[in-house]
DNA sequence: ATGCAATCTCAAGCTAAGTTGAGGTCAAGC
DNA sequence: GCTTGACCTCAACTTAGCTTGAGATTGCAT
């Protein structure tokens, strides 16, 4: 237990490119845990540097701060996940990369129908179907869409 | 040009679904245009109908409202679009989703490589090509990977 | 032991994409 | 001709994901 495995909230910062602010905020947001100093500073884990990796990754694929958090539940808290650990975590998300691709596929052939009419129409296409969320999370009337 | 060519707010509303706040909202955005009754009433073009459909499609496909407007802007002003419009600017659509497709397989290789070392690590996961915005509009951290 | 950068908390502000509400007007049917 | 529902504007509120700023404290280097 070598004191370098704890780092500051500015080397997580550095480390990762994620602003300080930012960190921060995922904590108070439950996606990033710390210890705190005598003096009330931040203490961070440095495999926390791979858990703000993967909240970056799963943020490009669309994921919403909460869905990630229900992700990175399946890591033990506090403690340095392990590889095994990573590896479930990962091809969870390869599946829900492979959902996406499914379903834009889905949504290209379908405007494929369209473009055939020029129809663009509720009625008549197919691309309004309530439950297909092709941003995953993305935004649009929520109201009416959801 | 008889009358019925033109529609109220509220008609255009239940046509598409969507909210009359929200049709409200979206000309002011731009992405709209109405004329006024001398009573001060919008009145939208039937052919609005099909551009509110648009606006839902694009918007399911993760594209944000000023995205939309600039596909729009490939579109006669307050004139009936022709078909032959309609059929070119999907055509760009399909091609968005082409592109949101290849990056995804792209990254869920890499992910691959990435379940074989449970890395997930900054320095030697490809996951973090700046250009690569998977989103194509997604939220995150705008400062860093804008 | 002191100085200065890094931290801390807390409040306020920002953008996107709307919704909600107040207070007022329009228009269509009886 | 009046009532009622649809419409109008404008301002304020909402959620997500942060940033910015103020004012105070900490902790490493000299």
């Amino acid at each position: 237990m070598t004191r370098a495995n704890f780092i500051t909230i500015g080397q997580l910062s550095k480390r990762t490119g994620v602003a300080v602010s930012a960190i921060r905020f995922y904590e108070e947001k439950g996606l990033l845990h710390s210890l705190r100093t005598s003096g009330n500073q931040r203490r961070f884990l440095r495999s926390d540097i791979r858990r703000v990796s993967f909240i970056l990754i799963a943020q490009r694929l669309g994921l919403a701060l909460s869905e990630i958090e229900e992700q990175l539940a399946g890591l033990p808290e506090e403690r340095n996940p392990t590889l095994g650990d990573w590896q479930k975590i990962s091809r969870q998300m390869r599946d829900q990369i492979d959902d996406r691709i499914r379903l834009l596929n889905r949504t290209r052939s379908q405007l494929d129908q369209c473009i055939g009419c020029g129809c663009l129409s509720l009625q008549k296409c197919q691309l309004y179907n309530k439950d297909d969320k092709l941003g995953l999370k993305g935004p649009g009337p929520r109201a009416v869409l959801d």
